[in-house]
RNA sequence: GGAAGGGUAGCCGAGUGGUCAAAGGCAGCAGACUGUAAAUCUGCCGACAUUGAGUCUACGUAAGUUCGAAUCUUACCCCUUCCA
């Protein structure tokens, strides 16, 4: 820190709380500040199907810097994820096989195209790589000679993600260890293929970055340079994003836009600004002034500002509106309401409660179902139905908490 | 190759013959309170059944000892640490 930014963009990252550390924040600012023919880049692993919350930290900032003009490449980790980043983790990674790869490389690409500007048409349009392009075709041996030489085993312990684990004395294998000798030259072979002399990532990927930065420098004697991003984690210190009974997924199938909606709605108070700042695009002294708000009840319509605003980014602006109608219908007025397009399911013939509450999904097996019951959570048509012999004769709303429904239409 | 320590539910982690479906914590779900927040308190948290506490499946895998095993024995698999 300390120093201060004259490029627009860069300066702008900065106080909305994206960027984290600089290898040399004069160079960088001057190479922003120049003729914008360079790229940089953004890697993210294949290990999962879909991107999360988490990874919308790095999509914006990617579509915040394309915006001003600059070149992103991104760059998707269809080899080191064969490997597994070491980096931190307190374990070591179950093993991806290749079909899952790039499965996953497929499913969440088929997002990414969405959210980021791909198209041939612009002349900074986004650049997607896969690095078992050319991890796959390295040969050991002329590896080793090549590059290995420039590897100092000495620093690549003293580097905090290892010695953590070195102290800790926990397992690191070989396997792992080579990632960041992977990921460095992942750098080295963009610098040299596309011109990309900035490499971007999340701030576990600080000795990453640096190591592809040195090796540039060792072979080529050229500059490169690398920034990370300020992890997201809320205010109690967990990780963004990640809630049990899951992630909050940004492809649809996996968290509907509805429940996507209402994660950022319900974040926690204290997190309301430093969200905006990241996720939206609304202005800092606008933002500042919701600041107060925190503890009282206005501070919702910041909530409402904030979900909105990521979701219509994430899922078109579309959705909107009938999560609105949902929500209105559902929480408006203060009263009972139920959203408007609830599933329905149909029943033949009269059902007990229990029964229909494991069926409509609302609980996970029977026995939760009357557990559920039973700790009275399930109201039928509004109203707490405690005992799990109560039989649904009539069409009617189930619920389970506030913002569980499901229509039951019984046929007799 | 040698020595030692491990593998327990979503995770962490206790438990070393019956009272163990397994302490405790985290996470999760539901209830109260509220602002669809946080904090707090209460209940639930393997499955199936039940208004009554029954059955089944589970403590790395497979056999075995026992009336009875997460707990003992043997073999195997896997992980880690230390020494070569």
């Amino acid at each position: 820190m300390g120093f201060e930014f004259t490029n627009q963009t860069i300066r702008a990252l900065c106080e909305r709380g994206f960027l984290y550390q600089f290898t040399s924040p004069e160079s960088i600012d001057k190479l922003f500040n120049s003729d914008k023919s360079f790229s940089f880049y953004v890697g993210f692993d294949a290990t999962a199907k879909s991107l999360h919350v988490g990874h919308l930290l790095w999509i914006i900032a990617v579509n915040r810097l394309q915006r001003t003009g600059y070149r992103a490449i991104i760059l998707t980790g269809g080899g080191t994820s064969k490997i597994g980043d070491p980096t931190w983790k307190d374990k070591q990674r179950v093993m991806l096989g290749s079909n899952e790869i790039s499965a996953n490389i497929d499913s969440v690409m088929r997002k990414l195209r969405t959210l980021i500007d791909f198209a041939d048409s612009s002349a900074n349009c986004a650049k997607l790589v896969n690095n078992d392009d050319w991890l796959s075709k390295i040969e050991y041996l002329p590896f080793l000679r090549d590059y290995g030489r420039f590897f100092s085993v000495n620093r690549m312990l003293s580097m905090d993600s290892i010695s953590e684990r070195l102290k800790r004395r926990q397992h690191l294998s070989f396997l792992e260890f080579n990632y960041m000798l992977l990921q460095a030259y992942d750098f080295l072979h963009l610098f040299n293929t596309e011109n990309c002399v900035v490499q971007i990532g999340g701030a576990d990927q600080w000795a990453n970055i640096i190591f592809g930065v040195e090796l540039i420098k060792k072979v080529y004697d050229k500059e490169a340079y690398g920034m990370t991003l300020n992890l997201l984690t809320t205010s109690t210190g967990a990780k963004m994003g990640k809630t049990e009974s899951g992630t909050v997924w940004l492809d649809e199938e996996m968290t509907s836009p509805f429940d996507f909606w209402q994660y950022f709605r319900n974040v926690d108070d204290r997190d309301v600004c430093k969200l905006l700042k990241l996720f939206t695009d609304i202005e800092l002294s606008e933002i500042d002034s919701y600041g107060a708000m925190i503890g009282t009840p206005s501070i919702n319509e910041a909530k409402i500002k904030l979900a909105d605003n990521i979701t219509s980014f994430v899922h078109g602006k579309d959705c909107i509106a009938s999560i609105k109608a949902t929500v209105n219908n559902l929480f408006g007025n203060g009263s009972e309401n139920q959203p408007y397009d609830i599933e329905e399911f149909r029943f033949q013939s009269s059902v007990q409660l229990d029964r229909a509450v494991f069926e409509t999904g609302l609980a996970p097996s029977m026995s939760m179902s009357r557990k559920l019951i039973e700790g009275r959570g399930v109201k039928v048509d509004g109203s707490i139905v405690d005992s799990i012999k109560y039989r649904i004769t009539a069409s009617c709303v189930l619920s389970v908490g506030k913002k569980n429904f499901v229509k039951i239409a019984v046929e007799e």
